[in-house]
RNA sequence: CGGGGCGUGGCGCAGCCUGGUAGCGCAUCUGCUUUGGGAGCAGAGGGUCGCGUGUUCGAAUCACGCCGCCCCGACCA
């Protein structure tokens, strides 16, 4: 992508409704645009990296065995009624009337429209284990959105949901998220640790929060020092395998938010020199609740003793769009973003000091052509700023790489790179540049 | 929803207390010069001062009402 072809309003200033710096440094690097309270427009770089959260939950959701669909954002009033939710929820569900006078509402979450569709095709438990996720915008009509994406009211949300035969079915797939959920948020370049949560009326120890540990965290958080880092199972995981384990080594160590915390237990269960007291962001849950909604909506399987049970139930939540804000609080600098490269919106940076010397644009094209046709996201700064605003903007922006063609290197067939996390730089040839960053 | 604050060119702000018809920086446009860490000079364009009502000869400024946004708290992916 051309710079002088894309669309990067970028903020010199900080917008004075501003207050935490994931936030400030959205709008200043032209991610996003608030159109209301808590409710943001994507401007081109925040959807490129929105897409890439959401495609590695996608591949994570897939690879445990979940599978995607896509359930609409405005749901009828009916199906919540069953549940008894349509009263329970209160004014944090935004309510609307369609022309018929039908009440409708803008979906805070989905349980009782999975289960509407589970009870509506499934009947025999031959069909379990089952688990569908989609990822689709919610809105809850907080009574104070805040801190950017990270409060919004209106939020991308993959939320899954599995369906299970008997609690130790229930528990099969707990784990199987569990599990997931390290691997999605490793990838993100995030360290998460899984918390314990309120679970509820239903009680038992099937509920975590994922907390992203940062210092602007939104929560306090007690944890073992030890789960900080813990190895994240690698790609090779069998989910068709017992996962107990893997979860069992977390749960066995103390991690608790400032809701659920206990301090006699944290000071009995983990010595002194262990006690790490933090702040963190939440950034997903996994919850199990049984027959919650299954028994008011009547979603039975038929069992192996050919008796109908309602089926167990849990659900589990990423914030896909909290997790933009989420990692810029765990990952900036005075200067601003610093991607992880897996989420960047683009893979490298090329900027151009000299537009219109026949050197350093040829070198450029040169670049740029090999890069694009290696199959990296580059962004190109074409345009005919001085380089000491080429050099704030993209390092505002986070690209983790950038590659600076200028005159002055250029004359011995030197460009530089740039790592942006660390800030060095280091002179390489154009040819070694090449090879480096278009080899196969 | 309780408490506090703010609304003035695209962005950041001053002016308001003590009423007299709007100013600064950045950005934008034009020209010249400049080009390795947010350039310089010269010129130009751009504002129903959130909305409404009232007070007044006169309201950005005072009063009342409304709307929007932000912060702290209670609540949440």
């Amino acid at each position: 992508m051309r710079l002088s072809r894309f669309f990067l309003p970028v903020l010199k200033e900080t917008p004075a409704e501003a207050q935490i710096v994931s936030h400030r440094l959205m709008l200043r690097a032209g991610l996003v645009r608030q159109e209301a309270a808590g409710i943001y427009a994507w401007l081109p770089l925040g959807i490129r990296v929105l897409q890439k959260i959401e495609q590695i939950v996608r591949e994570e959701m897939n690879r445990a065995g979940a599978i995607e669909i896509l359930m609409p954002t405005l749901q009828p009033s009916e199906l919540w009624k069953e549940t008894g939710r349509y009263d329970a929820y209160g004014p944090e569900m935004l309510r609307i009337k369609d022309r018929h006078d039908r009440e409708m509402l803008y979906g805070p979450t989905n349980e009782d429209m999975v289960t509407d569709i589970f009870r509506s095709y499934v009947r025999s438990y031959k069909s379990l284990p089952l688990n569908l996720y989609h990822i689709q915008w919610k809105f809850r009509d907080e009574v104070r959105p805040r801190f950017g994406v990270m409060r919004g009211r209106e939020f991308l949300m993959k939320d899954a949901y599995s369906f299970d035969l008997d609690k130790e079915g229930a528990r099969r797939s707990y784990n199987k998220m569990y599990v997931a959920y390290l691997r999605t948020f490793a990838r993100m370049g995030l360290k998460t640790i899984p918390m314990r949560a309120e679970t509820g009326p239903i009680g038992g120890d099937l509920s975590h929060e994922f907390i992203v540990l940062a210092e602007t965290g939104e929560s306090q958080v007690f944890l073992h020092q030890d789960l900080i880092d813990m190895p994240v199972p690698g790609e090779d995981v069998d989910f068709d395998s017992d996962l107990s384990p893997i979860v069992a080594e977390r749960t066995a160590l103390y991690a608790a938010t400032s809701d659920v915390h206990d301090q006699a237990r944290f000071e009995a269960e983990v010595p002194e020199a262990k006690r790490v007291t933090a702040r963190g962001i939440e950034v997903g849950q996994v919850f199990y609740f049984g027959s919650k909604y299954s028994k008011p909506m009547k979603a039975v399987v038929t069992g192996p003793d050919g008796k109908d049970v309602p089926v167990e139930g849990g659900s589990y939540g990423i914030g896909v769009s909290r997790l933009v804000g989420a990692i810029i609080e765990a990952s900036h600098d005075d200067a601003g973003i610093i991607w992880p490269a897996p989420v960047a919106p683009f893979d490298i940076a090329l900027i151009n000091l000299k537009v219109g010397d026949a050197a350093t644009d040829a070198a450029c094209d040169k670049l740029y052509a090999a890069l694009t046709r290696a199959g990296r996201d580059v962004l190109y700064d074409d345009t005919n700023e001085r380089p000491g605003a080429k050099f704030a903007t993209m390092d505002l922006i986070g690209i983790p790489v950038q590659i600076v063609v200028g005159p002055r290197s250029l004359a011995s067939g030197a460009v530089e790179v740039k790592t942006r996390a660390t800030g060095a730089k280091e002179e390489i040839s154009l040819d070694a540049a090449l090879n480096r960053f278009a080899g196969s």
